[in-house]
DNA sequence: GTAGGGTTAG
């Protein structure tokens, strides 16, 4: 009894270490503790392995279970919970189903959890089939699916294209009696929102408010960014000042949500007013925060001071992430330095990032503006996937160039990939070509452009 | 264990 009585103390003890992030102080516990003849169990052992997941990583984590194993202690399902769930957190999806394949093989079974955290996984890594047979097992067999359950499932067929089958399954299981809470409502709206699916929005909206449910600051984000995405920039900033005057919090998805949205449509003055609101309240910075600043600085020309927040940043213990390196490039590029953002570009590879399409967008973009039509068109073709971004940038800029005949090739290869184009874009190259008396190359590629929009 | 923010053309 006494010994049971210590351990509880001694984990209680660890815990506290653990969740101060003093893991050496809680390795310092746990000898002192054994000294005295308290001995862990695998309580010790799970909090040590979820605070390492948190705190180092996934490895260090994962060298607690071989150490409790070695102290003859057997993991249990919340020593591989915490481990696929640490590793989900850190975006190590395909580690986590790892993990949880390694705990079937030692025979463990997973609980409840651990199949919440896999359908989450899957649905992240783009296999919403998987996901939906883990989501099917749950329900024929001995679990019951709860909350959490049935909002990952919702908001990963929503993240996956499956809208219309999100919005079913909810209204499935409101006509069976689940009542839905905020997240859920969140979830749905945040999902309708992206797929354009105003309407339909709106009514969960509506439904939300008669539920009794207040709407959080988190839904106040997800329409706010509805409208700045709809380019409905006033009605936005009044969901702004409605929430500021009904008292929510403003955290950084806020802020950031409405800063990028006056940076985007050129209202630097206000944008610089709601920089100061965020410094004067006293959140702290995390990377997405940095690089929408650094974003507005260099939309301001003040390169300088863009590359002085990078050191910040990285004082901070933070890590520039490839959207920071996008906004540098385009800072480079808008400053007339192609050559530095070039470089930047190959620098952001040497860094291990991978194919960034927006970087490639913006530098060949640059070069264009720069007359360096042939290195963009160089660029253009080296790449190893394109978007409507891509061939609308080039083609705009062959037209500056007015090698319209060229252009138009690029503009009919963007119709042929199944790509929008945009009106003005399609003007551009048949007045080009009208101009330099190629009337009938124009009439053919009306007729192309045409016949893509009847397909689509 | 589940929800929201940041980069490109015209």
């Amino acid at each position: 009894m006494v010994s049971r009585l210590s351990t509880r103390l001694l984990n209680i003890c660890i815990a506290s270490m653990c969740k101060a992030q003093q893991l050496v102080k809680a390795e310092v516990v746990l000898i002192d503790g054994i000294r005295l003849g308290v001995l862990p169990d695998v309580v010790t052992y799970n909090t040590l392995i979820d605070a390492y997941c948190r705190v180092i990583s996934i490895d260090a984590g994962y060298s607690v279970l071989h150490r409790m194993r070695e102290a003859g202690i057997n993991p249990d399902v919340i020593s591989y919970n915490s481990l696929i769930a640490g590793a989900a957190k850190k975006f190590l999806l395909a580690r986590s189903i790892d993990l949880f394949e390694e705990m079937l093989q030692v025979g463990i079974h997973p609980d409840l959890w651990s199949y919440n955290i896999l359908m989450d996984c899957l649905f992240k890594l783009g296999k919403p089939d998987e996901a939906n047979s883990v989501f099917r097992d749950i329900i024929l067999g001995d679990l019951h699916p709860n909350r959490a359950t049935y909002n990952i499932m919702i908001d990963g067929l929503c993240k996956n294209g499956y809208t219309n089958n999100a919005l079913m399954l909810f209204r499935n299981l409101q006509s069976r009696g689940f009542v839905p809470h905020i997240v859920t409502y969140n979830i749905l709206i945040n999902g309708l929102c992206k797929a354009r699916r105003l309407t339909a929005a709106t009514r969960i909206l509506k439904e939300l408010e008669i539920s009794g449910h207040e709407p959080n600051s988190i839904t106040y984000t997800i329409v706010m960014k509805c409208c700045f995405r709809c380019k409905q920039l006033e009605r936005g900033l009044e969901i702004l000042s409605e929430m500021r005057s009904k008292g929510y919090t403003f955290d950084g998805f806020a802020y950031c949500t409405v800063i990028a949205a006056l940076v985007k449509t050129g209202r630097i003055e206000e944008a610089n007013d709601i920089i100061e609101q965020m410094q004067r309240s006293g959140i702290a910075y995390d990377v997405v925060s940095y690089n929408t600043l650094i974003n507005l600085y260099c939309k301001q020309g003040r390169l300088d001071d863009a590359l002085e927040l990078l050191n910040e940043l990285e004082k901070a213990g933070l890590k520039c992430d490839q959207y920071t390196h996008t906004i540098i490039i385009n800072g480079l590029c808008k400053a007339g330095n192609v050559e530095q953002a070039q470089q930047h570009l190959y620098y952001m590879s040497a860094l291990g990032f991978s194919f960034n399409l927006v970087a490639f967008n913006c530098v060949i973009d640059g070069l264009g503006k720069a007359g360096q039509i042939d290195r963009a068109i160089k660029l253009f073709q080296s790449m190893e996937a394109k978007d409507c971004f891509t061939y609308t940038i080039l083609v705009h800029n062959l037209c500056r160039a007015r090698r319209y005949l060229f252009a138009s090739k690029i503009l009919v290869s963007c119709l042929k990939s199944g790509l929008r184009t945009l009106r003005a874009t399609e003007r551009a190259v048949l007045d080009g070509l009208k101009n330099i008396g190629f009337t009938n190359e124009a009439r053919k590629l009306r007729s192309k452009i045409r016949l893509s929009r009847l397909l689509r």
